[in-house]
DNA sequence: GTAAGACCTCGAGTATGGTTGAGGTAAAGC
DNA sequence: GCTTTACCTCAACCATACTCGAGGTCTTAC
C-alpha cells in the first residue's frame, strides 16, 4: 500500500494547496487512487513549478462524494458525469450538492426497492421450499416458454453483476 | 451473440441429456457463460462419443440459482462455495435447496440494511443541505481526526465497489 | 549540502464476470 | 452424401476499479 499514514504534516508550501499526499491521507485514499480519479476525469489539479499535482480543498468534498456515491453503489462513470454538471468556476453550492444526492438517492431507492422485492420472493420459496420450477416467481417471472416438461427460462437478464442500478 | 434462439428442438439424442445449447436456451444464458460456469465449477457436465457437454436436467435448477444469487450480490465464488455443499451422488432436494437461499437471504438482508442506512444517512443530508465536511454522518463516520480546519478521513473503507457484501 | 521521503510517468498486473474469434470436429436435416 | 448447425478448445479481449513496480525527479528536514 502506498503513503497513507496518519501522522499531521505540513501542508504543500504551508499554502492553501494540498499535495496528493495531503489528500491522500485526508481522504483515507491511495495516491494511486486520485491519480486514477483524475485520469478518468473525477477531480482536477494543476502543477506546481516541479510538476506536482496541487489541489484546492474542493477536492475533500469531491472525494468524499465520490466514495459515498459508490456506496450507493454508483459506477464512477455515472459519478464523473454527475460531477461535471459542478461549476468549474465557482466552489460548489450546498444546493450543488444536493442535486447529486438526490439524484443518488433515487438510484439507492430503486435499488432498495428490487433487493427487497428479490428477499421477499426467496423468502416466499424458504417457506414453499421449492424453488419450483414452474411457479417460483424467482425462476420464471412470466411464467412462459418451455415446451418439454419443466424448464426455467429467461433468467435474470437484469441481473446486476457490478451490483450497480443505472440511473 | 451466440446461438440463444428460442425455436424449440428435440432433446440431445432425444434422451434425457441436455445439450450445452439446450441449457443455454432453457436459462437464457449464452453458451459461454455455461463453458465458463464449468471451469469455475459451478456445474458439471459428462462428455457424449463425440466430446460434447451433456447435462442432467439437474443443471437447469443449479443455473437458475446462480442466477438468482447474483442478483443478491452474491459473487460467483461464493455461489461456488454454496453448490459444493450439495450431494453430488443425489439430486438436491428441497431441503438442500432451502439451506442455500437462507444463506443468502440473510446476506440480502444485510446488504438491505446497509443501503438502508445509508439512504437515511443520504436523506439528512439532502434535509441539512450540507454534506458537511465537519457533521456528516456520511462523510466522517467517527466524527475525528483532521488537524487543519475542515477534513473528512477514513471514508468507506468499507466500501463495496463489487456491490457484494462477504458471506 | 545532502539524504530521506514524496512525487512523477507509464506500463503491467489483479480480480470479477464474462464475450469473441480462430481453427477444427460432430451431429442433424434433407 | 452433403450442407448447415452446433459444438469443441484455447487464447485474447472487454469493462470496472484499482494497485504495483521501475526508473527517475523534487522537496523537505537537518
Amino acid at each position: 500500500m502506498e503513503s497513507t499514514n496518519t501522522r499531521p504534516r505540513r501542508l504543500a508550501a504551508t499554502k492553501q494547496a494540498l499535495s496528493v499526499g495531503d489528500v491522500a491521507r485526508r481522504c483515507g485514499v491511495a495516491v494511486s487512487t486520485l491519480h486514477f480519479y483524475e485520469t478518468k476525469g473525477l477531480i482536477h489539479s494543476w502543477r506546481n513549478a516541479g510538476n506536482q499535482r496541487r489541489y484546492t480543498r474542493d477536492v475533500l468534498r469531491r472525494v468524499a462524494v465520490i466514495k459515498i456515491a459508490q456506496r450507493t453503489g454508483v459506477p464512477l462513470a455515472e459519478i464523473q458525469q454527475a460531477l461535471a454538471t459542478l461549476p468549474d468556476s465557482r466552489t460548489p453550492t450546498a444546493a450543488d450538492w444536493r442535486r447529486l444526492s438526490e439524484r443518488w438517492r433515487a438510484a439507492l431507492d430503486e435499488r432498495i426497492t428490487q433487493l427487497t422485492l428479490l428477499r421477499d420472493q426467496l423468502d416466499g420459496c424458504i417457506g414453499c421450499g421449492c424453488l419450483s420450477l414452474a411457479q417460483c416467481p424467482l425462476r420464471n417471472p412470466g411464467d412462459v416458454l418451455g415446451g418439454d416438461g419443466e424448464g426455467a427460462q429467461r433468467l435474470g437478464s437484469d441481473h446486476v453483476s457490478n451490483g450497480s442500478t443505472a440511473l
